[in-house]
DNA sequence: AAAGCGGGCAACCGCCCTGGA
DNA sequence: TTCCAGGGCGGTTGCCCGCTT
């Protein structure tokens, strides 16, 4: 078959340091939001679509640029395994990253490492989880997602926003990474409060401390009401000076 | 040195949700 | 209640570039 192709003219438009200059600019001068009109208003011969992705993903203050930490990316590959592809979601808890760069991220680098893996784990289907490389076709894929997306057309919108709203939850119960690479816990969380409160505790395993708050998540499957205590054998400070105190998650199940 | 190949990632596509009229 | 526009999100495409042969 012969490719007709102009290989002189991409079909994808790469932005130019003077779109960005000028989206920039504008954003700066007029703010976020109606990105319909920017386009018009600024010059740019962009789609308003174009343009807030644009600024999301490069031109936003604050944007961490560059590899990814060993621990930003045990916590891409956990958060994942609890939520799916809800990039936004695991994005939300890497600050300075944005949804389109773990997506990549996980894609070229994570998923491969995960097939070569130990895990194979399965949903709540029992059906397993094959993750399949970025350069598949991934259509053909879509039905095997074991964490139903948007894409999902099986289930009504209700079904889909309920769900959404339970994986948001859970979501906001992992602990997020603060600019300095250190781990927090998220304070508007319902998951420190004192009165909804169990000990959990860390075991010995090859991840690096805020990992193991994850693990044991995991591990107990967000059982609501059980307290569970162990002892933290770790030599790093967090786990040798204390007990973490986490909520239970009561919503599942 | 040149061609082919494949990985990485920026950008786009299309569906869905939400809020306002 | 319905319609529509704007925005959010995950999936997918395709160019660029480095590596291999």
């Amino acid at each position: 078959m012969e490719d007709t192709r102009e290989k002189k003219q991409p079909k994808k438009h790469l932005w130019k340091p003077e779109e960005d200059l000028i989206l920039k600019k504008y954003v700066e001068t007029h703010g976020e939001g109606n990105w319909a009109t920017v386009s018009q208003q600024s010059g740019l011969m962009r789609g308003g679509k174009s343009c807030r992705l644009r600024w999301k993903n490069y031109l936003r203050p604050n944007i961490k640029r560059g590899e990814m930490s060993q621990e930003e990316q045990d916590l891409i590959i956990r958060m994942h395994k609890l939520l799916g592809n809800r990039w936004s979601l695991i994005a939300g808890r890497l600050p300075g990253r944005t949804d389109n760069e773990v997506k990549n991220y996980w894609n070229t680098h994570l998923n491969k490492r995960c097939q070569w893996g130990k895990r194979k784990h399965t949903d709540s289907n029992g059906d397993k989880n094959d993750s399949n490389g970025s350069k598949t076709n991934n259509k053909e894929n879509k039905t095997d997602n074991p964490h139903p997306t948007t894409s999902e057309s099986q289930k009504n919108t209700t079904e889909r926003s309920v769900e959404r709203k339970e994986e948001e939850k859970s979501a906001a119960l992992i602990p997020f990474m603060d600019d300095t690479n250190g781990f927090n816990f998220d304070i508007e969380s319902p998951i420190m409060t004192p009165a909804n409160s169990s000990m959990f505790v860390f075991d010995d395993e090859p991840f690096t401390t805020y990992m193991d708050s994850f693990l044991l998540f995991e591990a107990f499957g967000y059982t609501a009401g059980e307290e569970s205590y162990a002892e933290c054998n770790h030599s790093n400070d967090l786990c040798h000076s204390q007990y973490m105190t986490l909520s239970t998650y009561s919503s599942r199940n």
